[in-house]
DNA sequence: CGGCTGAAGTTGACAGTGTCAAGTTGATGT
DNA sequence: ACATCAACTTGACACTGTCAACTTCAGCCG
C-alpha cells in the first residue's frame, strides 16, 4: 500500500525521482511527468512545490551540487597532504563524475535556470568552488590576479569533462592526463 | 507569394530557421514545427530530410561548427604572424561566439547525437578542430605526447566558454585573459 | 466537537510537441 | 497519355508542460 502523498516528503521525492531517472534514461527522459510517476503522485503534483519544470531543474541541480561536492571533498581527502596531489586527485573527481552521470553533470554545469530563484543552485555552487578555492590556495596565482589559478583549473576540468562526454575528442589525440596539464602551475613561495 | 516547396532547398531553408530560431529564442524554442512553420513548410516536411529532430540538430550542428571555424580563420588571418598571438586571436573568438550565439554554441558543442549518423558534424569538427591543431603547432607539447597541446588549449577554453554561458563564475574572481592562462604555453626550439 | 482555513494533493483540459500513416502534387520518363 | 517516384501535405496519436477547479486532510480556534 502506498504511502498517503500528505504523509511524506514529495518535494524530496520528486527530486529523488529526477535523479534516478536522469541516470537511467538521461537528460531528455527526464520530464515533470515522469518524475511525478516515479514519485508516485499526479502529474500536477510538482507545482506545488517548483516553478514548473525549470524549478525542478534547478532543484535537481543544486542537490547535484551537493554530491559533485562531497565526492571532490573525499577524493581529496583520499589523496593526502600533498597539495598537487590534492589537487589532480578534485580533477580526476571531476572527471569520473561526468562520465559516471553525465545527465546530472550537464544540469548540474551546462544549464541556466533563467527566470527562476537561482538561490539554491547558487548556494551549492559556491560550496563547490569553495572545495576548488582551498585546494589552489597552495600556487601561485596566474599574472597575479587572485582566483585566477581556481578559475583556470575549473575551465580546464570542465571543458575537458564536456568535450569528452559530447564526443568532441573522438578521432583526436587523447588529451593528456590532468597532472601533465596542471604540470605549469607553481606552488607559492 | 511563397515560393512553391517544390522549387528550393527545402533542407536548407529548415537549417537556416533553426539557425534564426537558435539566435532569437535559444535552444528549447528550437522545435521542428518552430523550423517548419518559419521555413513555411508543414511540420512533416523535414522528416523528409533528417531523422527526426535529432537529425536536424546535427545538421544544424554542422552547419554552426562550419562557421565557427570560418570565424576563427579569420581572427587568426587578422591576428598577423605571431604564433601567441595567433592562438589567442582564435581563442578570443571562440569565446566571442559563444557569448554572441549560446544556443548555437551548446548545440554545436555539447550535445551529443545518439541514434544519427553523425558524418557531417564529425567532418565539420574535424575542420574546426584542424585549424585549432595548426595553431598549435608552433608550441611544444605538453609532456611530450603529441596532439596535447591543442587538447589542452581546447579544454581550457570550452570550459571557460561553458561555465560562463551557465553563469557559474558569476560571484566568483573573474577568470584572467585568455593570454595569461596560455601563457605556460612555450615555442618549441 | 464542529467549523473554518489553508496546504497540498487530485482530475481534467488545452496547446504545443515529435512522429507516423496515408493521401496529394508535380516532375520525370516511357 | 500514363506510370512512377520524390517530396510534400493533412490528419491522428501519444506525450509534454501548464493551468484551473475541485477534493482531501491536517491544524487551529471557538
Amino acid at each position: 500500500m502506498d504511502t498517503p502523498s500528505h504523509r511524506r516528503d514529495v518535494r524530496a521525492d520528486l527530486i529523488a525521482a529526477g535523479l534516478a531517472i536522469l541516470d537511467e534514461r538521461g537528460f531528455e527522459a527526464m520530464t515533470l511527468r515522469a518524475c511525478a510517476a516515479r514519485a508516485g503522485v499526479s502529474h500536477a503534483a510538482p507545482a506545488h512545490h517548483f516553478e514548473g519544470l525549470p524549478g525542478l531543474r534547478a532543484a535537481i541541480a543544486a542537490e547535484g551540487f551537493r554530491r559533485f561536492t562531497a565526492t571532490i571533498l573525499e577524493e581529496r581527502r583520499k589523496a593526502g597532504e600533498d597539495p598537487r596531489a590534492r589537487l589532480e586527485a578534485i580533477c580526476e573527481g571531476y572527471l569520473r563524475f561526468a562520465r559516471a552521470q553525465p545527465g546530472l553533470f550537464n544540469l548540474v554545469f551546462n544549464l541556466t535556470f533563467e527566470h527562476v530563484s537561482e538561490g539554491e543552485v547558487e548556494e551549492a555552487g559556491g560550496a563547490a568552488y569553495a572545495v576548488l578555492a582551498e585546494t589552489c590556495a597552495p600556487f601561485a596565482p596566474l599574472g597575479d590576479s587572485e582566483g585566477s589559478t581556481e578559475a583556470f583549473v575549473w575551465s580546464l576540468v570542465h571543458g575537458r569533462a564536456c568535450l569528452e562526454l559530447a564526443g568532441r575528442f573522438d578521432g583526436t589525440a587523447a588529451p593528456p592526463p590532468m597532472a601533465t596539464m596542471l604540470a605549469g602551475l607553481r606552488l607559492r613561495a
